[in-house]
This record gives C-alpha cells, sequence and structure tokens, in this order.
DNA sequence: ATAGGGTTAG
C-alpha cells in the first residue's frame, strides 16, 4: 500500500471511529498503522507501539473494527492476537470482528479459540456476540457446533435468528432452513429484509413445493410491509425466475420503486437463464433508455445474451463499447466474448480473441473454444485443440472432459474414459453422464450402465441420460427398472426430460400399452404433463402405441407447441395411414406460422404415400424446396421413391433415383422392389434386389421381396435358385413375430406356434374362424406363401400366420367389447391382412394391428388404410 | 467466464 492509501485510511479510521477524536490517539493510531505496513513483522510492530505509549483498547479495538471492515483479514487477525497477548481489555465489539474474521478465513483453529475465550470473559450470553459465534461456525462448516451456540443462548433477536438461517442455506441445508424460519414465525420473532433475502435464496427449484413456499414468503413480505425494500424485491424476482416464474418476477420488478444495478441485472440475467432472450433484451434497452449505468455484471450478463440470440452484430457493438468505455478487461468479460462469437458461428473472431489473450489463457477459456468448434459442428478441430492444450501445459478439468466426451464420433469413450480415471473425475456426475451418453452411442449399453453405477452423486441428469440411452436402444424392461429404482432413492425427483425419456423408452414397440399410461399419469400427478417435451413424448408414444386418439387428445391439449408438437402429431397420423386429418394439421399449422423443418416434410410426404395421394406429395415436396428452402436429405427423396412406388409409378420412382444428388440407399430401393412385388415388375425388380444384396449382403428382405416375385409369377425354379443363393450366402430370413397385451400381459407367437399355454384353446378358435370365413366365401390369396407346397398345405402355412395366433389368442381371451392391439415385426400378410377385415366384422370387434410399416384399424370389414399399403 | 441428459422420421 502507498502511503496516500495509507495515510486516507487511517483518517478514515479515526473520523469514523471517534466523535471527538483525540489527538493524541489520532497520532498513536496513524503510527501504528504504519508501522503495521512498513514493518515485516506485524505483532512486532505493535509491541513498538506498545512501548512507547501508554496503552489505549479504544485506538486498538477502533483499528481492529476497521480492519474487519475493509477485509484486511490477516491485520485483523494479528492484531487480535496481539490484543489478546498483550492482556488488553477486550469488548464484545472485538469478539464480533475477530469471529467475522475467523469465518471469512475459514480459520477452524482460531475460531475454536475464540470461542472459549467468549467463554471465559464471559461474553458468550451477549447477543452480538453469541450471533457471531454462530455465524462462524456455520461459514467453518461446522454446523453442529453452530446450532449448539445458538440453542443455548438465551437472547437472540433477529440477526442471530438470520445468521443460523443463512448458515443453513451456506451449507445446502435448505429444508432445515424453511423449517427454521417456520419456528422463527411460530416464535413472533418478525424477519427483516436481510431474513427475507436468505429465505427466498433458499427455496431452491428442486421440490414440488418451491412455488407454494415461495408465493407464502411473498405474502409475508406484504404482510410486514418490506415489499418496497430494493433488496427484498430483488430477491423476490431471483426467486421467481428460479421457480419459472417469469411473469411474477416481471410484476416486482414493474412495482419497485427504487431499483439498483442488481435489480436490473436480476431481470435481464433471469430472462436470459429462463430462456426469454426477447424479454432481456427489452429491458436491457429499457436500461440503456432511463441512463442506468453499466456495471461489469451488466455487460456479462447482455454478452452472454446477445450470443444466446445469435445476434453478431450485437455482439460485435458491445465489444466496441466495451473497449472505448475503457472497463477492466477481466478473464470473465473476454471469455464471455469469446463464447458469444462462437455462438454467433464467428469462429474467426473467436479464435483471434482467444489467441490475444496470450498468457491469460486458462483451461475455462480453452474449453470454451473447445465447446465453440463442437456446436460449429467441427468435432475434429475440438480434439486437436484438446491436445494442443495438453501439450501446452494446461490440464482439462471436468468440464473440459464433459464436452470433448460429446465430440463423436472423434473420440474414443474408452480412451477418455482411462484419462478421466487417472485424474480422478470419473466419477463426477457430469463427466460421468457424458461418457455413459458416448458409451451408449457407441453402442456399448453395457459399459455405460456400469459408469452409471460408479457415479458417486447421481443426479437428475444422470438418471434421466441413462433411460434415453436405453429408450435408443429399446431396452424398455431396463428403462422401468431404473425409473422405478430412481422413484425408490429419492434423492432426486424426475424432471421433465427424465418423463420424456421414460416415456420415449415404453413408445417402443416391445413395451406395453398400459405401461405408457401409467407413465402419463405419474406425469401428471409429477405437474410435468404439460412441459413440452413430455407432451410431446406423449403424442409419440400414444401414436406408436396405436392409441392415434389419445394422440390427439394430449396433442389439443398442449399449452405451448412447437414445431416438434406439430411434427410429431402429422407422423402420428402418418403412420396410422389418416392422410386427410394429417394434412389438415399440416394446413393448420402452416396457417399460425410455424416454422417447418426437414422433419415437417417427411411426415407430410409420408401421410401422402400412405393415402396414395401422388399429386399431393408432389406438391408438398415442391413447397418444400420452393418456399421453405429446404434442401432434401435422402429421407425425403426416399419418400419420394415409396410414393411413387406404391402407387406402381416405377417410372417415376426411377426417376427421383437418378435425379438425386447422391446415390440412393437401402430405403429408396426397398422401395422399388416392395413396387416391384405388387406390381409384379420382375426386370425392374432384379435390378433392386441385385443392388441392395450388394449394399447390405445380409439383409434378407431383398432376397424376400425378389422371392415373392418369382413366386406371384409361378416361377418357381427361379424362387429356388434365390432360395439356394441366400442359404449360400447364409442369410436368415427373419422370423415373424406376432404379440399381444393382454391383462398387462405380453404373449408372443411365432407362425405354427404351440409353446402358448392355451394352444389347444387358439386352434381351435382358429378352426371355427376358417369354416365361418368359407362359409361365407372367403378363399385364401395363397400368393403370399412363399413356399412350393400344395395348395391345401399352404391355406394351412396361412391360417398359422403369428398374427393370426395373436388375433385368436385376443378373442378367446377377452370380451368384445375390447379392442384387440396386435403388433409384428414384419409386415402383415396381405392373406392375414384380408381376413383381419372380415373377423372384424363376424366377430364385431375392433382390431388395430401396428407392423413394421405402419398401423391397420379393422372396423366392421373395413381396414384404414384402405387395402393401400 | 467454461460442462453432461430430452422430444419429431422411414
Amino acid at each position: 500500500m502507498c502511503m496516500v492509501a495509507a495515510t486516507t485510511f487511517a483518517i478514515r479510521v479515526l473520523t469514523r471511529t471517534q466523535k471527538a477524536p483525540n489527538p493524541e490517539i489520532q497520532v498513536r493510531v496513524r503510527q501504528l498503522h504504519s508501522a503495521v505496513i512498513y514493518s515485516d513483522d506485524v505483532v512486532d510492530a505493535h509491541h513498538l507501539f506498545d512501548d512507547t505509549y501508554e496503552r489505549d483498547s479504544h485506538g486498538f479495538n477502533s483499528l481492529l473494527f476497521q480492519y474487519t471492515r475493509e477485509n484486511q483479514r490477516w491485520e485483523a487477525l494479528n492484531l487480535y492476537t496481539h490484543i489478546h497477548r498483550s492482556g488488553l481489555p477486550i469488548n464484545g465489539s472485538t469478539l464480533s470482528c475477530v469471529l467475522k474474521t475467523c469465518g471469512a478465513l475459514s480459520h477452524r483453529s482460531m475460531g475454536k479459540q475464540v470461542h472459549s475465550v467468549c467463554v471465559k470473559s464471559g461474553f458468550q450470553g451477549d447477543v452480538s456476540v453469541g450471533t457471531s459465534l454462530v455465524d462462524m461456525y456455520m461459514k467453518i462448516e461446522n454446523v453442529v457446533d453452530g446450532m449448539r451456540v445458538f440453542e443455548l443462548m438465551g437472547d437472540k433477536n433477529v440477526v442471530s435468528w438470520t445468521s443460523l438461517l443463512c448458515g443453513y442455506t451456506k451449507n445446502g441445508m435448505n429444508d432445515r432452513a424453511v423449517a427454521l424460519f417456520r419456528r422463527m414465525l411460530g416464535m413472533g420473532v418478525e424477519p427483516n429484509a436481510f431474513t427475507f433475502a436468505t429465505i427466498l435464496g433458499a427455496l431452491r427449484a428442486d421440490g414440488a413445493f418451491i412455488v407454494e413456499r415461495g408465493t407464502q414468503v411473498h405474502g409475508l413480505v406484504i404482510k410486514n410491509g418490506l415489499n418496497s425494500n430494493t433488496t427484498v424485491g430483488n430477491s423476490l424476482i431471483n426467486m421467481y425466475f428460479k421457480v419459472g416464474k417469469s411473469g411474477s418476477a416481471r410484476a416486482i420488478f414493474d412495482s419497485m420503486d427504487e431499483k439498483n444495478s442488481v435489480t436490473w441485472n436480476g431481470m435481464v440475467s433471469g430472462y436470459i437463464s429462463s430462456g426469454c432472450d426477447s424479454e432481456a433484451l427489452e429491458i436491457f434497452s429499457q436500461m440503456r433508455a432511463e441512463g442506468v449505468s453499466l456495471t461489469q455484471g451488466t455487460f456479462a450478463s447482455t454478452i452472454k445474451l446477445c450470443g444466446n440470440i445469435r445476434n453478431l452484430s450485437f455482439v460485435r457493438q458491445l465489444h466496441g463499447r466495451l473497449l472505448k468505455c475503457g472497463f477492466e478487461f477481466g478473464d470473465g468479460i473476454k471469455t464471455a466474448l469469446l463464447v458469444s462469437y462462437c455462438k454467433c458461428n464467428d469462429m474467426d473472431s473467436a479464435v483471434t480473441g482467444f489467441f490475444m489473450m496470450h498468457g491469460d489463457r486458462d483451461v475455462i477459456s480453452w474449453t470454451a473454444l473447445i465447446t465453440g468448434y463442437l456446436q460449429n459442428g467441427r468435432g475434429d478441430r475440438a480434439v486437436d485443440l484438446f491436445r494442443q492444450m495438453y501439450t501446452e501445459g494446461v490440464s482439462p478439468n471436468s468440464f473440459t472432459y464433459s464436452v470433448i466426451l460429446t465430440a463423436h464420433p472423434f473420440v474414443s469413450p474408452s480412451v477418455v474414459h482411462a484419462q478421466v480415471i487417472k485424474t480422478s473425475h470419473d466419477r463426477l456426475s457430469t463427466v460421468g453422464t457424458a461418457l455413459l451418453d458416448t458409451y451408449f452411442k457407441q453402442g456399448n449399453p453395457d459399459a455405460a450402465t456400469k459408469v452409471f453405477d460408479s457415479i458417486l452423486e447421481k443426479d437428475i441428469v444422470s438418471w434421466s441420460a441413462v433411460l434415453a440411452g436405453y429408450a435408443q436402444i429399446g431396452d424398455s424392461g431396463r428403462a422401468i427398472k431404473v425409473f422405478i429404482k430412481l422413484g425408490r432413492e429419492g434423492s432426486t425427483r424426475p424432471n421433465e426430460y427424465t418423463f420424456s425419456s421414460i416415456i420415449n423408452a415404453c413408445a417402443r414397440p416391445a413395451s406395453g400399452a398400459e405401461q405408457g399410461k401409467q407413465l402419463h399419469g405419474c406425469s401428471i400427478k409429477a405437474g410435468f404433463s404439460y412441459a413440452l417435451v413430455v407432451s410431446s413424448a406423449l403424442v409419440t408414444m400414444y401414436a406408436k402405441r396405436g392409441n392415434i386418439e389419445n394422440a390427439n387428445k394430449v396433442f389439443q391439449r398442449q399449452r405451448e407447441r412447437d414445431s416438434i408438437s406439430w411434427n410429431s402429431m402429422i407422423s402420428g397420423y402418418a403412420q396410422h395411414g389418416d392422410g386427410k386429418k394429417a394434412l389438415e394439421i399440416f394446413e393448420e399449422m402452416r396457417s399460425q406460422n410455424v416454422p417447418m423443418d426437414a422433419v415437417t416434410f417427411i411426415g407430410v410426404i409420408t401421410a401422402c404415400t400412405h393415402a396414395g395421394l401422388v399429386v399431393e406429395g408432389e406438391m408438398y415436396f415442391n413447397m418444400m424446396v420452393e418456399d421453405h428452402n429446404i434442401k432434401p436429405m435422402d429421407e425425403h427423396y426416399s419418400c419420394m421413391v415409396d410414393l411413387y412406388s406404391r402407387a406402381g409409378m416405377l417410372k417415376k420412382a426411377m426417376e427421383v433415383i437418378r435425379g438425386m444428388p447422391f446415390p440412393a440407399g437401402v430405403t429408396s430401393w426397398l422401395s422399388i422392389l416392395a413396387g416391384c412385388r405388387a406390381h409384379r415388375n420382375l426386370e425392374l425388380g432384379k435390378v433392386a434386389a441385385e443392388r441392395l444384396t450388394s449394399l447390405q449382403p445380409d439383409n434378407s428382405a431383398a432376397y424376400v421381396l425378389l422371392s415373392n416375385i418369382y413366386a406371384a409369377l409361378g416361377n418357381w425354379n427361379e424362387r429356388r435358385r434365390v432360395r439356394r443363393m441366400m442359404d449360400e450366402r447364409n442369410v436368415k430370413k427373419e422370423a415373424g413375430l406376432s404379440w399381444i397385451e393382454v391383462k398387462h400381459k405380453i404373449h408372443i407367437f411365432l407362425a405354427g406356434d404351440v409353446s402358448h399355454p392355451l394352444t389347444d384353446q387358439i386352434y381351435m378358435k382358429l378352426d371355427q374362424l376358417q369354416s365361418r370365413l368359407r362359409d361365407i366365401g372367403y378363399r385364401p390369396d395363397t400368393n403370399h406363401v412363399l413356399h412350393d407346397v400344395e395348395e391345401e398345405h399352404k391355406e394351412a402355412i396361412l391360417s398359422q400366420h403369428s398374427e393370426r395366433l395373436a388375433l385368436a389368442f385376443g378373442l378367446i381371451s377377452t370380451t368384445p367389447e375390447v379392442p384387440l392391439h396386435i403388433m409384428k415385426n414384419l409386415r402383415v400378410c396381405g392373406d392375414c391382412h384380408n381376413v383381419f377385415k372380415i373377423v372384424s366384422e363376424i366377430e364385431g370387434r375392433d382390431i388395430v394391428v401396428r407392423d413394421s410399416n405402419r398401423f391397420h384399424h379393422f372396423k366392421g370389414g373395413f381396414c384404414s388404410c384402405g387395402d393401400y399399403w
């Protein structure tokens, strides 16, 4: 400290602490202060001073008070040691000051020592000393002693209560804080502004009652007449943002008479963290208009804001203003700028800024730049930088590892795994979550599960990630188990992402419909059913489970919608072959100016395909390219190929394939081949089959479809040749598998299956159906039999198809009003399709069949697909 | 000042 500053300081000491400065003391304090500053040994300086002058505790204690105020902690501690050792008189203020310092420095041994001095000197009973002790213990994370001192205090005032309260929140004990607050109110202690600020901060968004509690506390604030207090108002704003009620935060803000920079910053950053970028921008402009001076904090949040809204010119403007204002350009601001440039996809500026940081480049700015490259789709550059950072001697931290693990396919999870084990980051929930997600994406669910189990404190993100992983691989069984375990452990509550993942896992074909409904119920109870990610997942789940009515109900009840909600509903109707409804939803989406993306058009064109709306399909494809500037992807072209193929317009379909900017993939050729099968086009069928077998030699579909064409044309020799080819190349036809859920249990059937306990009854029912069908003139379409056998045998084969066994079982094990839901892993057989139509009429049953391709709703002798499939 | 999980498709 320079001379000028030292003098200023001494003068401040005297003018603040003494009403009528004693000139003698004035001199002493000044000399003492100089001695403290210029001597290497502070204690010696005090002694020197002590020997020369008469002892005067007032001077010392004033100085201690000042040191404490100015956060000169070590000076304060040394001075106290001196006062104590030299036996100078000590008062309550002395003790409070030194206790505060012990807390701030987390000096445990000194804190204990001062506590015993408090007891010996009898000052423990003093309210302010007692309160300081509580505060000190809570700050050194010794909660037990803090509570003990508090309970032993005879006199307590609002500050004592608030100190303990504050201590609880600092130690993460929010439930205790809430309980203490209640107890305090029960004792009739009137909270002050600081109490309210503390309790409002304790209400973290981790419980279901958070909103209620927050609102109750708000009521008390009003009752206590503190609603116009700026500090309390600021806390209320933060609390409301935290619980997701930005409207209430805004109301508080509007009602505040006196706003300070904390208020404004709270609004800007609150809106930003709630994703309300335009509102944040509005507050920012209002702030500028009212001439509120910008603080460093404002700059930090505003820079973040303009990154979030991807407004590059705004970033540049702020950058320029910062340079002009001559603000202290701290690392924080520099990194914030770097992040914003990355978000605006201006990697050149980001890199320039980064390299201008020279010596200031730390792990944070490195990580920010790596993240930037990943966001810009340059995983390769990100990995290069990660290595470079290493060679420059900067060690990655947990953030860096979390980020770099998302750089698939450029990182190998096992390599990074070894590294994080070495650096002891592996059991952190953040790193562990990124790691397990990478293992899942790499197709290694067992490694992912192991990582999940090894995470020490699993937070809700880890739980949701593992559920999402099981959903990706379609393992609804493990997903449900984990979800139940999460509920039992009770340490973290599921959030909207958790529900979206588990619902998604149960949208898979292999899971029961009941589970989906139960999860819907759970999400309502937990209060998340209206969250966008949850309701969209529900729409998809119901649609995939065959319940398109419920899907639509959820969709209609959505409080807010984004492109994904609309896309989900359109795709749902498309899968069910309800082209009309799908197009209605699409037109409604268009009239509401909801932005459309590539997936929207996949849904719409698929809907046209399933409904045979060729002209409409063409129109939407053109609309996508011309009106929405969406570049068609492989998926769009294969949708068009499918549209034409199903309609028998194979020439047109081939034109699409030829016109595609890239070679057609498996999906397109499969559509062609299926079209050739339906429309008996052998020549093109051969070409398609050849392409398919060269693209995917072990895909059985190509062989099966080709042999079907030969079978349909009665060319049994060629058909046998194809079968032999399959055997030679060791290609196995996927076994047909159907299943049905009855009373929460799933029953699975193979063709000709005799393993079910009710086999006898099932086959009896089948025989009975068969004769009734024959009576009304049904003749089996033996074209669908792939084997070269006698006609009679063919009929037998048809009547034992897996979907028919499932149907018979469904009919005998449920009452007539129950609609049957049957699933099949392959496409439903054409003859079975006819049978299902008739059965729906003669048995008076609604039957829904989901095959590998779409849904069929059988009712009163007709199918929703109109036999177009 | 930097981080991890989620919803739509055939």
